[in-house]
DNA sequence: ATTATAATTTAGACAAATCTAAAAATACTT
DNA sequence: AAGTATTTTTAGATTTGTCTAAATTATAAT
């Protein structure tokens, strides 16, 4: 597979394209940020080859092997996450660039290495999940802070919104994976609520409480 | 850069390109399995890009800017040597192909820090040194094992062929960078050496011997 | 110095991945 | 159900990097 192949391939599987409702041409041209034409094109190079079924007008959806190949694609991408933040101290934020050009290197003894190395991580820095070689993975048992109740305690354990902007907001409130996140108070006029992590207070907008995922202790 | 033009760079370089006697088109051809018919227009463009001096029917020489790009690459490339040696636990023969795919991701603080990772490391798996930020880089103080006399002692620090053939010969046999080999023995008739390493004595041919650099004790 | 040989360049073509503009198909609306 | 709007596709062009075959320039040899 070439490099834009593999774009492609993770990116309809990103919109949903594992399921058989067919993904709209549209809908990948905004996702890739390209003209609705050039997806035509690709959809017959990745039909031509197996990788997703393309019917004219319909739209595109995942073919066993184009998910066994997206799967693969985003086992490296969050492999690649975790090196980065774990070993060379990225931030949230930064990571997802240089992990989008690292995820295209083609060795199977360097996944395989990097995996032992990182000690077989199950989740990547937002909280996403690994699959493992065979692709097998399971999405976290979460919640998004926005429905724990008041006075409920929750371990942040990933993100929804995975904008830069949104992790740079994080980062700079020094709120992390792993922090434990209590519900003060809840005000019913804008849902905004305040939380306590550690022996800091915040003020947090609901924007933000149904962009985290945390799991409930 | 892109991806080729990297390439090219550092096939000129590599070819003695920083020095003021250019490059024959056949040569880099040759280098770079392609063909010269190829190289004449990708002189053209990193002429335009002034990369490279070029002169028609005369050949390539990098300018300034070219040695400082190549520099780069180098760094990148053999950096990501040591990593995949010294964290990922492959062998001499492995890191090429690897690196080689390594060397093109765009990051200036993942190298940065993947040098901090490595610990500044001056030399990569081959022996070859590492240049630093800035370019700056000195060939270690080293001999050919053949020119070595009797009874003398040298620590292995480098290959001079870096073929998978000779790399996985050194494998197979157990020598490796930092062992200390010591001449026992000169056969007149066709220059082959009886050596030790350790407690384990070897007789290896002139043609070896040619290829391995040792640093005297 | 002229000729033969080798190296290099040009011209034209091709594949991958993209684009624009126009045509065709589908979906919405009243 | 007809007409309008939207989505999707086609056709043709562009860029990058490559190739082959032919033409040109440089080098070597007699």
């Amino acid at each position: 597979m070439t490099r834009a192949e593999e774009n492609y391939i993770k990116a309809i599987f990103h919109l949903g394209g594992a399921a058989s409702q067919p993904i709209a041409t549209n809908a990948i041209a905004e996702e890739m940020d390209t003209k609705p034409s050039s997806v035509t094109d690709m959809a017959k190079k990745l039909a031509e080859k197996k990788l997703v079924t393309y019917v004219k007008y319909q739209g595109v959806s995942l073919t066993e092997l184009g998910i066994e190949k997206a799967l693969a694609i985003i086992r490296k991408h969050r492999l690649w996450e975790v090196f980065l933040v774990k070993k060379l101290d990225f931030t949230w934020d930064e990571v997802h660039e240089v992990a989008e050009q690292l995820e295209h290197i083609k060795s199977e003894k360097l996944i395989d290495q990097l995996d032992a190395l990182l000690e077989y991580p199950k989740y990547d820095p937002h909280g996403d999940p690994i699959p493992s070689k065979t692709g097998e993975f399971k999405e976290r048992d979460k919640q998004l802070l926005s429905e724990l109740p008041v006075q409920a305690k929750g371990v942040c354990v990933g993100v929804k919104d995975t904008s830069s902007a949104f992790l740079k907001f994080l980062d700079k409130n020094k709120i992390a994976l792993g922090d434990t996140i209590e519900v003060l108070e809840k005000e019913e006029f804008d849902d905004s609520l305040r939380i306590q992590i550690d022996r800091r207070q915040f003020h947090i907008s609901h924007l933000i409480a149904t962009n985290l995922y945390v799991k409930k202790e």
